[in-house]
DNA sequence: CTGAAAGCGCTTACAG
DNA sequence: CTGAAAGCGCTTACAG
C-alpha cells in the first residue's frame, strides 16, 4: 500500500463518475446552484462526502482569478499590539468569507519586503499591512498587483493605499488631560520610537502640555536606565510612555529603585495590550478600537476590489482605560 | 484609466509575444533550463522584467501538483514559546526552498481544526503542528492529504504522524538536580497543565525527586494565589514551574508577599522564552533546541514527500540555562 | 536550440 | 434540468 499521504485526492471527475453525472453538474450541485434538482444535489453531496472530496482551491483560483484569500503582514510575532490587530482582521475577514494568511518579517525591512512579494505571488486578493517598517516603494509596487490597506500610520499618506488608524495625537491628549486632572504637572514622555505613530504621540503630548499651560514642563526621555534614573529623581510625578511595552519598563525601573506606583510616580501606556492587564499595578493605557480597525480594513479592501479608485484614510477615536497605575 | 490594482498581470504569453518567442521557451529560460542559449535567456529575462512579470504560483501548483508551501499551525499567537518555534520552522523551510503560511486557532479546538482544513485546501505540501490542542482525529484525517509533523508531544503517538520534541522528563530532572545540588530539599512543582508536555514534566519532576531520595517532599501545586500563599509559608524553598509563564506568576507572587528571589525562594521555569530573559530576576529555565526542532520538522516532512512511510519520533535533549532566579 | 500540444482541476457560458 | 467544450496560466514530454 502506498503511503497514505500520496493517495491522490479525488477530483470533480471522480465524484461525477461515482454519481453517474457530468462534472459540470457536480460543480453546480456543490455550490448550491438553483438549477439543480433537490434529489440530484442530495445524491451528489452524499457521493462527494463518501469520497472525501474537497474542491481544489488552486484550480478554482486559477479559473476565477480570485482566491478569497487576504494577506496580513506584521513586523514581528512578538508584539502583542500587532498580533491582537491581526486577530481582529482575521475575524472581520472570516465574516466576509475570506481566509487570512499571515506573514511576519522579524522586524527586518528586507524580510518584510520579501514576505509582501510572497503573499502576492501566493495570489492573495488583498493585503493588510500592520507594520510601519515595510518600505514605501514596496507598498506602492504591491498596490499595483492587489489592493493594500495600512493599519496604522505611515509618515505621509502613500498614493493608492488606504489606511485606518487611531488618532494618536488625541490619545496623547487624553493621557495628559487625565494626569493634569489628577493634579500632576511634571509629566514626562518616554519614547524610543522613530515610527510615525510614536512621533504623533510625542507631538500630541507636547501640544496637550502646552494647551494645559505646562509648556515649560515638557520633557522627553528615552527608556534607558540612566535617563529613567534621572527622571525618577528630578521631581517628575507622572510618565506617559509611548506604548505598553515601554510603560512596563518604566514601571519595573521605578519599583526597582524603590518608588511606589502610582503614589510616587504615575505611569500610563498606550495600546491596551495584554501587557497592560498583566502589569502590576495594572496599567492605565489608551485603547484603540481594534475590532473596528479590523472590520474597516477588510471593508476598504473589498471596496477596492469592487472598483473604488480614490484613497480613503480613516481615523478612529481612542479612549482612555484607567487602571491602577495612574 | 482603470484602478491600478485591476490592471491584469502579464502572463507567460505576454512575455513570449514581447520577446518574439514561444511561451515554452520563456518558461524554460525563466527557470534556467540548460537547453536555452545564453543570449536568448538574457533577452527573455530583460523583457520579463520590463513587463513586471511574476509567474503565477497558482498555475504552477496546479500543473506540478506541488506548492512548495508548508503550513504551520499554532494554538495561539500570544504564547512566545509557540511563536519562537514557528520562527525556527520558517527559517528551516526557507533554507529548503519552501514558504510557510501560518495559522492559529486562538486556543480553540474547533477553530484549530478549521485552520488545518483551510491550510490543506490552500494546497500546502506539508503541515507542521505546534499545538497539542488539535484533535487527534483531525491530525489523522489531515495526514491522508499531506504529511504532518507534530512539534511537541501528543498523549500517545498518532499513527502516520511524525513528531519531534524535547525530553520533558529529562528537562525536569535537570531542574531538580540543579536545585538539589544547590542545597534545596523542599522543592515544589507548580503546574496547571493537562497537556502531554505538562504531564511529562510533572512525572519527570516526581521521578527525579524520588531518585534524589526526596520522594516524601514531592508537592504539586496549581498557580493560584491561595495555593502559592500556602507554598510560600510552609517552608518550600524552591519552585519548579511547568513553563516560563507560570514561573513568572510565581515570581510576581513571591515578590508581592515580600519574599526575595532566589534568597527566600528559588524559581525555575521551562522553555527559555523571552519572558525568562525579561523577568526580574532573570529566570533560570530549561532550553529546548528550537533551531534543531525546526530543522528536523522540515526534514521529516521532506522525507515523507520523498516516500518514507514508517513513523519517526525524534526526541531532543534539553539543557538547563542558569540565570539569577535559582 | 525552439515550437506545438496536452493537461493540471476547476467554472461558466452555451446547447439541448 | 443536464452535458460537451473552452479556458484560467503554467510545465513538460515530444517533435523538429
Amino acid at each position: 500500500m502506498p503511503p497514505a499521504s500520496s493517495r491522490p485526492r479525488p477530483t470533480l471527475l471522480d465524484v461525477a463518475a461515482a454519481a453517474g453525472v457530468s462534472k459540470s453538474l457536480v460543480s453546480l450541485a456543490l455550490r448550491g446552484d438553483a438549477g439543480v434538482s433537490e434529489r440530484t444535489r442530495e445524491r451528489i453531496l452524499v457521493v462527494a462526502d463518501q469520497l472525501g472530496y474537497r474542491p481544489s482551491l488552486t484550480a478554482r483560483t486559477l479559473k476565477q482569478g480570485r482566491s478569497m484569500l487576504l494577506g496580513a503582514v506584521i513586523s514581528s510575532l512578538d508584539n502583542p499590539y500587532h498580533t491582537e490587530i491581526v486577530a481582529a482582521v482575521e475575524q472581520a475577514a472570516e465574516a466576509a468569507g475570506f481566509s487570512v494568511v499571515l506573514a511576519h518579517g522579524s522586524r527586518e525591512r528586507g524580510r518584510l519586503a520579501g514576505r509582501v512579494q510572497q503573499l502576492l505571488d501566493l495570489g492573495v486578493d488583498g493585503l493588510v499591512v500592520v507594520s510601519s517598517w515595510v518600505p514605501e516603494e514596496v507598498l506602492v509596487t504591491a498596490a499595483r498587483r492587489a489592493p493594500v490597506v495600512m493599519v496604522g500610520r505611515t509618515a505621509t499618506p502613500v498614493a493608492g493605499i488606504d489606511s485606518v488608524n487611531n488618532d494618536d495625537e488625541q490619545g496623547a491628549a487624553l493621557v495628559v488631560d487625565h494626569l493634569v486632572a489628577s493634579g500632576h504637572r511634571r509629566i514626562a514622555h518616554v519614547t524610543s520610537s522613530t515610527r510615525p505613530a510614536g512621533i504623533a504621540r510625542r507631538s500630541g503630548y507636547e501640544a496637550a502640555m502646552r494647551a494645559a499651560g505646562l509648556g515649560a514642563e515638557v520633557r522627553v526621555v528615552r527608556p534607558e536606565p540612566a535617563a529613567l534614573d534621572a527622571l525618577v529623581q528630578d521631581g517628575t510625578t507622572a510618565v506617559f510612555a509611548r506604548n505598553d511595552v515601554e510603560a512596563v519598563d518604566v514601571l519595573d525601573h521605578a519599583l526597582d529603585v524603590g518608588r511606589r506606583v502610582p503614589a510616587d510616580l504615575a505611569v500610563v501606556g498606550y495600546d491596551d495590550t495584554m501587557l497592560a492587564r498583566r502589569a502590576r499595578p495594572a496599567l492605565t493605557t489608551v485603547q484603540q478600537q481594534r475590532d473596528v480597525m479590523g472590520t474597516r480594513a477588510v471593508a476598504l479592501l473589498r471596496e477596492r476590489l469592487d472598483g473604488r479608485t480614490d484613497d480613503v484614510h480613516e481615523v478612529l477615536e481612542p479612549r482612555l482605560v484607567v487602571r491602577a497605575s495612574a
